[in-house]
This record gives C-alpha cells, sequence and structure tokens, in this order.
DNA sequence: TTGACAGCAGAACGTTCGTTCGGTAGCTTA
DNA sequence: TAAGCTACCGAACGAACGTTCTGCTGTCAA
C-alpha cells in the first residue's frame, strides 16, 4: 500500500476560522475554536490545529502562541495561462503574496497614504482619486516619486534636478515644472498606488 | 482647572504592538508585551492595555481576548492641506479606511488578483506588472473593465458591444479590438488596482 | 469477526493567563 | 513640606489555557 497522506481536514474548518479572524483580526482560543467548529473535545481541536500547521496554514510565535501560517492568507493570483477554461489558481509568482497590505507596506509606522488630486501624473498611471502609498523620509533619488508639501499642499511628481536645484516634474504635459524658491519640503516617497474602481 | 484629558501613552507603545501584530498578524499575551514594551509589572501593561481600548486602538472579542479596535490599522491618509510645515493626520475621508485589503475586496472567496501583462490597457492608467483586483462572476456590463479568458489567456479589457455581440475594446490605439468568435467568457470583473513601485 | 485505524469525547493536570491590590519613587502644586 | 498624582513594580490568586491520556464508536480491509 503507498503511503498515505494525512488525511486533509474539512475545508469548512478553515474558512470558519478565517472568517472569525477576518471579523476579529485574532485567532481565538482552542475552547472559542471548539464552539466555532462545533466540537466539544479541546482534544481534538488541538489535533485539527496540529494538522492546519502541518500545512502551512497555522503557526507559531515564538511565545507559543498559535498564529495564522504562511498559507492563511493566500489569495489567488491567477495564472495567465488557463487550462480548458478552468483557471488554474496558484500562489503568487515569486514572493509569497501574504496580504496586498503586506505586499505594499514595509515599515507601517512610517507609511502613509494620500489621496491624489488632479491629473498632473496621469502619464505614470496615477489617476485622480488614486491612493499613493508613501513612505515617509526626507529625501529621495532623482526620478524618485515624491509626495513634497509646496504651499501647504501635497504634490506628487517625478523628482528631478536643474542647474538650479531640485525640481517637481508632472507627468502631464499640459502642467508646468514646478521649481521651489528655497528648500524643497519632501514628505516621502511613493511606494505603491491603490485604486479602487467599483 | 479645566477637565483634564487622559495622558496620551508613549506612542511607541502603540507602534511596537503595530510593528508585532504586522510580524505576527496575533494580538501578544501580557507577558509578551510587557517584554516588548520593556516593562516588567503586567498590571501595568494592563493599565497601559485599558488606555488603549480607551482611545479605541483596541478592542475585545465577545469571548474576551483582546483585538485589534477600529483605529489600530488606521493609516495615516495624511490631508491634503497642510499646516506649518506639520501634516495632520486624520481618519480617511469619509469610509472607515481599515485595512487596504478591506478597501480593495468586498467578497475574499470571490477575489483574485490577476496580474497584467501588457500595455494594452495604459490609457486606462494600467500598466504592465499592476496588480489587478478582479471579483470572478460571469457577466458584466458595457464600460466595465473585465478579466476575460482569450485563447486561454486571461486578458483585461474594457466591455463594449457592437452589433455583432460582445467585444473587448483596448485603452491604447495601438491594439486592436478583439471580436470573440463564440461566447466570450467572462473571468471577473475589475474592482481595483494594486501597483507595488518599489 | 477481528484487528487496525480515524474521528471524536471527556477528564485530569500543570502552566500561563489577566486581574487585583498594596507599595514606592519622583514630580507638581500649593 | 505636605498632599496629590503619575508611572511603575511585585506578589498573590482564581480562571482559563493547551496538553496528554484513556476510551468509545464507526468503518474498512483482511
Amino acid at each position: 500500500m503507498a503511503l498515505k497522506q494525512q488525511q486533509p481536514l474539512d475545508p469548512a474548518y478553515l474558512e470558519k476560522l478565517q472568517d472569525y479572524y477576518a471579523e476579529h483580526k485574532v485567532i481565538p482560543s482552542y475552547s472559542v475554536l471548539a464552539t466555532l467548529w462545533g466540537i466539544s473535545a479541546k482534544s481534538w481541536v488541538s489535533e485539527c490545529v496540529r494538522r492546519f500547521e502541518e500545512a502551512g496554514y497555522l503557526d507559531w510565535t515564538p511565545d507559543r502562541q498559535f498564529k495564522p501560517g504562511a498559507r492563511f492568507f493566500e489569495r489567488r493570483l491567477a495564472h495567465d495561462t488557463v487550462q480548458a477554461g478552468l483557471p488554474n489558481p496558484a500562489l503568487a509568482d515569486g514572493y509569497d503574496m501574504v496580504t496586498i497590505d503586506d505586499y505594499l507596506i514595509r515599515v507601517p509606522s512610517k507609511t502613509s497614504l494620500v489621496r491624489v488630486k488632479g491629473e498632473s501624473m496621469i502619464d505614470a498611471g496615477i489617476h485622480d482619486g488614486d491612493l499613493i502609498v508613501v513612505e515617509q523620509q526626507p529625501n529621495a533619488n532623482v526620478g524618485d516619486i515624491v509626495v513634497a508639501i509646496v504651499d501647504n499642499e501635497f504634490t506628487v511628481k517625478y523628482l528631478d534636478r536643474e542647474k538650479g536645484g531640485f525640481v517637481l516634474k508632472p507627468a502631464n504635459k499640459a502642467f508646468p515644472v514646478i521649481r521651489p524658491k528655497g528648500r524643497l519640503e519632501i514628505f516621502g516617497v511613493m511606494a505603491g498606488l491603490v485604486r479602487r474602481t467599483r
């Protein structure tokens, strides 16, 4: 007889856990899990958790609290090749996609969102109403898209250099280059973009 | 003497908690928190948690486990008007922004991500390499940006109608309109877009 | 029809949890 | 200089936690 793979657990268990997590952003204790799953023995919960852990859906903190594992948040990143009309869902390309937040945000405490006003960066694919993910830092490199503070307002522009010093270049020929008098105040550097279309 | 507001706690405490949460997706126990914050009395941790709770950063599950509160994930959506160089952070416009995931994804089980290949939708601000948030559904309205399956590949295009039936229109004059022979297979409708630029 | 095994229940147990309470050191105000 | 407040420590305690072990039931292969 072939070496038998451990039977996968009822996927409903995982879904219920994920729903609970989506609502509370926290993993419940075994006894709550028991209620959630309609199980009356903590020992069995313990066993189920062990298997989810083996499957990569759960993990442990260094303090032995258990937490969502790598696959817990896995969102289907659909392949660009499809077989027989049935799209073949697969884990994100190379990097481990966890949540969109993690994909975009590296340092939560230094990251802000800025809503874009106007069409001045439209050639860079930045539209009115988009949210720019900004990593706050006081300086940037030429070529970066930066969020600067000009006349007490946020502006999203390319950072460039002219003989006179740093300038802010729009990505739209209808808009002028901004040549700040005095110091150019940089709020942060664009790290990503989020747009909602529904 | 004026009624004194409760002193706000060291913001570093909150940041450390948020960083811990970002890493582990779980709220640690009081004793771990004590280590994290460099505090040696659980009783003091308890008091700090109480204040974060009052401030709306922490909350409780119905099972009295404590969890991130409404403001825990609040990402500074910076105002477009700034006072005296000090950007005034504020809560997201009208909706309660929680996480970017929540902002973009309404039905997790029906939502996929599709990576864009090529420049065919560049006039719609969709670039090569962007991730499209797709709500899977078999039909769509004219004018929607849809993800369709053509020749076993995903294509992102506008849905439009000609006398012959439905067609897929690119947002780039250099690309042709796609007139599918037979049924047009729609994978889903675009609900959002995510781009990472760092 | 017997044995092996998987799915579950239940009790027992030591550990860890969060709470409570009493205490101290330093700063303010009066 | 005494009173009051804030930031924090430390011990004690009962409740809740996760683990382990024993046992029952149903299924399936031999």
